[in-house]
DNA sequence: TCTTAAATGATAGTATTACTATTATATTTA
DNA sequence: TAAATATAATAGTAATACTATCATTTAAGA
């Protein structure tokens, strides 16, 4: 459903009930997002959350089997998004080249602006994926949530990406890997620079982790 | 202190007593290697370590903070042991292309092999840290750890393949982001060809990791 | 508009987790 | 042999991660 008033829809295997379809549903999303980018991931309760947005933590379990049911879920709406914006950039570029670059531009930049689609911060999001994002699949459970389709959406952004690169080059043998590692790595290469800097090169006034995949992929390429 | 009898060190900031130093300790170890790699690190706990290695979870408290303490303890020896695997493997190699080679492989190749150095089982070890490690830095406490030198065995083999690096291609600007992309993107692809095969390209009977970070690093570098 | 169904709020309760504390008993070291 | 140190055994606490119940509000259908 794509419209201008744009909507992102996720699967149905993400929630109970759909946070989407009340007012409380929204307050939850909204105030989650506020409150794992706070504490983080690992002091954000839905106790805290209940708190937070003035309802008890039993209505909060109407609509997510537990908090990481709920990181899942906001991890497929930013797939989705991000699956959204890159059919947006991509619409009527014909050049496989260029194609690749504006796609890479989206998986790559920081998200500045703030869309604000409906009730989600998008760029508290990202920070969000950023730093937490990994924790929704390292887990004992992620063969039967994938079996479920919880991160079709995520595949479906690297499956998209990966076909632009076989029109860049049809026999590379590796898109999937490519694509995904230079998604990961973007992320990975972001959280380094604000938490472990000797890991990566950050330089002044200049977005180093942007050139480096962007570069890095055409090589691959070539 | 790397001598024919191999034991590695890591720093006194990642234990309350060393584990290395008792009965035990060993055990604590041991047992934990075990246990989170049946359990994963979420269901892990002190309490049933100590059901495992038959000792009350308090005494495991005299050695570790937490847990998440004991996962930081267990990934700087693992990167203690690699750096001690990467001198081994370039040593008396001077030409700098092979140099990289051997270090890739080090850090790319499944470890197999189980070295059995004392009371660690590095493969299993190494299967902790493709499916846990990044929990150990993702967490709300990793700038105060990292002031602590927590990460600096990590830190220490990303600064030698750097410099490696450096040496094939002395003009080459991100050394680190480099090195720290192919260890993230090798551990990531090996935990996404278990539990998210959408995501990477696994080829039958062949290490297309191995082989697809191998050729990355030689073309960026190119 | 009245009736019923569905969603929410308020509250309580349980097992487990993540610790801390205390004391007795081994074990090691001086 | 005494003194210091480490471990075992046990208990206890606050918080977490839920589940359950029931009254009340809100929404939807006839």
């Amino acid at each position: 459903m794509k419209s201008p008033k744009v909507h992102i829809d996720v699967s149905k295997e993400l929630f109970l009930r759909n946070p989407d379809s009340s007012e409380l549903g929204k307050r939850i999303i909204t105030g989650s997002i506020d409150l794992i980018n706070e504490l983080g991931f690992e002091l954000f309760t839905f106790k805290k959350l209940g708190e937070r947005i003035g309802s008890p933590e039993s209505s909060i379990y109407r609509y997510f089997e537990n908090k990481n049911g709920l990181l899942i879920y906001l991890v497929a709406w930013y797939w989705s998004w991000v699956d959204y914006k890159l059919a947006f950039a991509i619409t009527n570029i014909t050049a496989p080249k260029e194609k690749l670059k504006r796609a890479i531009d989206v998986l790559v930049q920081p998200v500045l602006v703030d869309y604000s689609i409906l009730h989600v911060n998008e760029t508290m999001l990202s920070e969000i994926i950023i730093k937490e994002s990994v924790k929704a699949y390292h887990t004992k459970e992620v063969d039967d949530q994938n079996k479920k389709g919880c991160f079709s959406q995520y595949k479906y952004v690297v499956k998209r990406v990966s076909d632009i690169i076989l029109e860049v080059n049809p026999t590379f043998e590796y898109p999937h890997m490519l694509v995904s590692t230079i998604i990961e790595g973007a992320h990975q290469q972001r959280y380094f620079a604000d938490h472990l800097p000797a890991l990566t090169n950050v330089k002044q006034n200049h977005d180093a982790i942007g050139d480096f995949y962007t570069e890095m992929i055409f090589k691959v390429l070539a």
